[in-house]
DNA sequence: CTCCCTATTTACTCCGACATATTCCGAGCG
DNA sequence: CGCTCGGAATATGTCGGAGTAAATAGGGAG
């Protein structure tokens, strides 16, 4: 009954909070601050963080709160703990590497070129596959949804935070239009990697094609019920995204 | 401070020790218990799992044990606990349901069909396209580790966990000459559908095909460096793989 | 009578000490 | 010289209490 009420969970109030914060919990400060150290490659799979006692004292907390923070770590496939063992870090493999807060951990810092590439890679994949899905399977609420993403997006630019967000509502909208709770969750890691990088290129200038069209091509045939017509617009706009950020990240390397 | 050095002496000494049961640890039970009531419908979401203190007690266990398994599905996106709130049950499109302990979970009981479902459909979209770059990536190590599972596939038949193990090494390999690890995450929750449904569908008794012959295409595209060749043949693959499931789930009358 | 502000209550959060279990390492024995 | 047993070290599990944030209830003003 109290349905409605549920979604707070980090005060989605006002542009003032700036990108999830490290954790409101003293247990998820800490866990932000080991996963950002594995991920940037401080602690390499192999590596113990000797001493459950000492990096508690380390870093002025008492054990309970270290504990939890390995717990979540744990729980994302990042360490393995075992007595008299010590707390190792677990090969690369064993990463949840979709988790939302494991991918957030690996943009904290200055993300690895190919694991940025692996996620667009994924993208490129997923999203045409989705769009034709969404244009067999999108009701009009599903419709309505996309419609005001993209007049948000026509408002804001992709420059600022609120155009990119809805930018994330659109591609949003179509995962959801898909009906499929397993794509839905990707849209979380992907949204992730492309907002990185859109902030990205456009640090680096390299924003010049102005992206509305080729969202409402997409649009048009999810609309119309052309899964094939919506495959190909959404291919489109993901290779022309690829393409950018190719470039805007200075690989010369070609397909 | 980085201990960084004193570290591989039994690193690879030991492939895979842990992580092996529902959870060893305490924590790790009580999170499995709480898990799959979650996943099961037990629990449904904006539900309130109402007190540490009265379910410490409930559980017979004390209230950090509680905490700790609290901690883990938290990260997992399962609940979030807030002062005074409680720890409340977050809506589905929260769940990290890709992890591979949650889907344990949700394979522990009834696992819903709709959801299967979409993990089937994840696969046809995934897997086709992960063949199509591994035919342009794969080194001589990849396919020596294909040939090795066909190889396992032949000798034990799908009936037996160990050809069920090679199939999902035979899939396994292929994902690894992506040299993409976004896609190779996903192996993990897809092996774990695909091999609940063929025990599925062995009990149904609805093993006509003999899955050999369409791998054994597949490989020979990948070898030969043909993309379009091993995108097809494995979509020929999960295609059989989605209709069989789908007959073999359409008659309920099956054990 | 309605609305807002304050106070109480409630439940999570963090803490440090204690008890237990497991593993590693070395001493003693065959 | 190799094996086994026992001690030491370390991580896990347990406990109760102090602290804090948030939701509800109650009182006062308009």
């Amino acid at each position: 009954m109290s349905e409605a009420n549920f979604v707070n969970e980090e005060e989605s109030a006002r542009p003032a909070d700036e990108a999830r914060g490290p954790g409101r919990r003293l247990h998820g400060a800490i866990a932000h601050k080991l996963g950002t150290a594995i991920l940037s490659g401080k602690y390499a799979p192999g590596d113990i963080l000797s001493g459950e006692v000492a990096f508690a004292e380390e870093l002025q907390v008492s054990r309970s709160a270290y504990r939890e923070a390995i717990q979540v770590l744990t729980a994302k496939g990042l360490v393995a703990s075992r007595p008299k063992a010590g707390t190792r870090v677990l090969p690369r493999d064993r990463w949840n590497l979709l988790d939302p807060e494991v991918l957030g951990w690996a943009f904290a810092g200055e993300p690895d070129i190919e694991f940025v590439r692996s996620l667009f890679e994924l993208r490129a994949i997923v999203e045409p596959a989705a769009a034709r899905l969404a244009a067999q399977r999108r009701d009009k609420d599903d419709l309505k949804a996309m419609k005001e993403a993209l007049t948000a997006m026509r408002r804001h630019t992709l420059t600022t935070e609120a155009g990119r967000a809805a930018d994330r509502d659109f591609h949003n909208a179509i995962l959801q239009a898909t009906r499929n709770d397993a794509l839905l969750v990707l849209s979380a890691s992907i949204g992730a990697a492309v907002n990185w990088t859109t902030q990205f290129k456009q640090r680096a200038r390299a924003l010049p094609r102005n992206p509305i069209p080729d969202h409402v091509r997409v649009y048009d045939a999810i609309a119309a019920g052309d899964a094939a017509g919506a495959a190909e617009a959404m291919n489109v706009l993901v290779d022309l995204a690829l393409e950018d950020t190719r470039t805007a990240m200075g690989q010369p390397d070609g397909v």
